[in-house]
DNA sequence: TTGTAGGCGTTATCAT
DNA sequence: ATGATAACGCCTACAA
């Protein structure tokens, strides 16, 4: 009734492995398994295979849950977002599962609502509950220093992705809009447009402020002056595009050529040169940003711009679950001019 | 150096309340604390209320780590697809984090590759690792009967959504494909089409058994028979809908409409007429399948079959979070035909 | 209706 | 270099 009833138990059938089953198959501590699993240095190297032997022998896998009790904090990566497009969110979590494959890490998925007044509130909860080991975010929430420092505080790693520096390179990949909107913008120019309207992005946005920089910067670079008619605001959807676009399009002069910060939105601004009559294009260039499924399989075929979405994530995600390497991930990441059909030389 | 020294410990600063602190404060035991947050049957009233008391006024949560590891069993919600639309995976996803908003339930996703030998092997040890409390399967996974039966091996509980009787309701959220692809090629034939097109989903997918069924089945009805010079197989991607739309339109007696088994594949389609300078909807009608974000953005804006993926989703994950009223929730799910601008009666 | 003792599977502390 | 013992925070079984 004492000692000899836990020794005597038998490892019940159809449960896995425990530490406790290699530590009695191996004739060693339950403690100096857990070194072996966590390849701690002051180890003898005949205890290390030995034990080794016997994990490989049994299938014994960590319980993460135990884990996770006895660290007090949990092999989950989080992925915070406020739904930017389905396209880019899909890209992400298939770039963080390459960086996590084969790991002990999951990752868990966690929309927000980003005018939600409980927002920040929510996810303390989430992040304290859940004991994340890390967290990605995407922009635009990523430009919220608020949440940074947040997470920071809650002592909970994490990477922002943005299109501008938002943070030190430990907690960033970012991807050069300005510049790349620059060249798509370069591009009509070489095309022979002048003018050239601006679809831009929703207000206080960074990826908009840093897209109508690189239009800007392009139109300087080539000595042209923004003209106020050609310029509109949209908030990234087909609506706002497709308004921009009637408001674009409707003055005597119009543009020969748009460029939409979006692809949602050049989809919307094809759509009005459609039900105008303008050909595209012929007496319309249009190119868009992002190069999701819709720009390769509208009509016709946009050319855009294309960022490495799940290069960057993985890259984010690396840094998560490897702090010592992080510092060797990069965080800039280039983007290109995808050309398809959608820009013709200008007619004079 | 008996029952003081832990009675004396004071909770330390900066952690969370536990168990304990309940019970010390509400003068109990843990596990009346327990019983409590359980919501066990046999307490006194009085009991419940005064310990509800000290846990609104401490904050105190439960900490999932310590219910996983005493439980044996996650509060995690597995997503298990291998999919390439993303618009779906999204929407789903927005459908389970509805269902399990303010619970204490997290999602966590797991893309696969079908065509990978090692997937059955790699979602077991998913399953058990993460222990997850139970899992969603979408479309196609959702049609083997082998995962099916491995969650149910591992004491996992699942939901599948599919577009047939895949299972019994508790493991089961269905929509109507066939009935829907019927009543959209009714809607053909009652704008006078006679020689309608059909391309179908890759071979061995019972959405693509279904729809093509239900295209049968609407032929049928109006006296007409199937022809093999108007059906062809894509696998749901735009350019196998495009090559699709290339064998149907090059014979001298083409279709009038065409029916594709979804959206990407009907964007391809409707590449096709334009490179071959078939005017859309006065030459050529199409229907495609999911409304996906791409349908309402291209030109002409795609008459579409919708099916309500949040809801399924929704209901799906309350099957999985409350065993309880799971038979309670809908297993199967209506879509609609959203008719927008691609089809035109046919002209004779 | 409530409490006690012990277990879930791991890691940390502090000896040896 | 290794081990005994005590956490980690909760739940189950069995008493009372």
């Amino acid at each position: 009734m004492v000692g000899g009833k836990v020794g005597a138990r038998v490892k019940r059938r159809n449960s896995k492995p425990t530490i406790n089953d290699v530590a009695r198959l191996a004739g060693v501590s339950k403690k100096t398994v857990s070194r072996v699993i966590n390849r701690s240095a002051l180890l003898n190297e005949a205890t290390r295979e030995k034990v080794e032997a016997v994990i490989a022998d049994l299938g014994y896998v960590p319980n993460p849950q135990a884990r996770a009790l006895a660290l007090r904090r949990n092999f989950l990566i989080g992925l915070i977002h406020d739904n930017p497009n389905a396209q880019m969110v899909l890209g992400v979590q298939e770039g963080i599962l390459e960086a996590i494959r084969d790991s002990e890490f999951a990752l868990v998925v966690r929309p927000v609502d980003r005018k939600s007044p409980r927002m920040m509130e929510d996810l303390r909860q989430f992040i304290e509950r859940q004991r994340l080991y890390g967290v990605l975010i995407l922009p635009p929430l990523s430009e919220s220093d608020d949440l940074a420092k947040l997470c920071a505080d809650l002592g909970c790693n994490f990477v922002r992705m943005g299109s501008a520096r938002l943070d030190e390179p430990a907690h960033l990949v970012e991807s050069n809009d300005r510049q790349a909107v620059a060249e798509a913008v370069s591009y009509l120019i070489n095309q022979g447009h002048r003018r050239i309207g601006f679809v831009a992005g929703p207000e206080g946005f960074r990826s908009a402020m840093e897209r109508e920089a690189g239009y800007r910067e392009a139109l300087a670079a080539a000595g042209l002056s923004p003209v106020e008619a050609l310029m509109a605001r949209g908030n990234y959807t087909f609506d706002s595009g497709y308004a921009a676009a009637n408001q674009l399009l409707q003055h005597a002069e119009a543009p020969s050529a748009i460029f939409a910060s979006n692809d949602e939105m050049a989809a919307g601004v094809l759509h009005v040169a459609r039900e105008r009559g303008i050909a595209v294009p012929e007496q319309l260039s249009i190119i868009g940003f992002d190069d999701t499924a819709i720009a390769a399989h509208i009509w016709p075929p946009l050319t855009t711009v294309r960022w490495p979405i799940r290069s960057m994530a993985r890259a984010a995600a690396l840094k998560l679950v490897q702090p010592e390497t992080a510092a060797q991930q990069p965080s800039v990441f280039l983007s290109d001019l995808i050309r398809r059909a959608s820009v013709a030389p200008a007619r004079r």
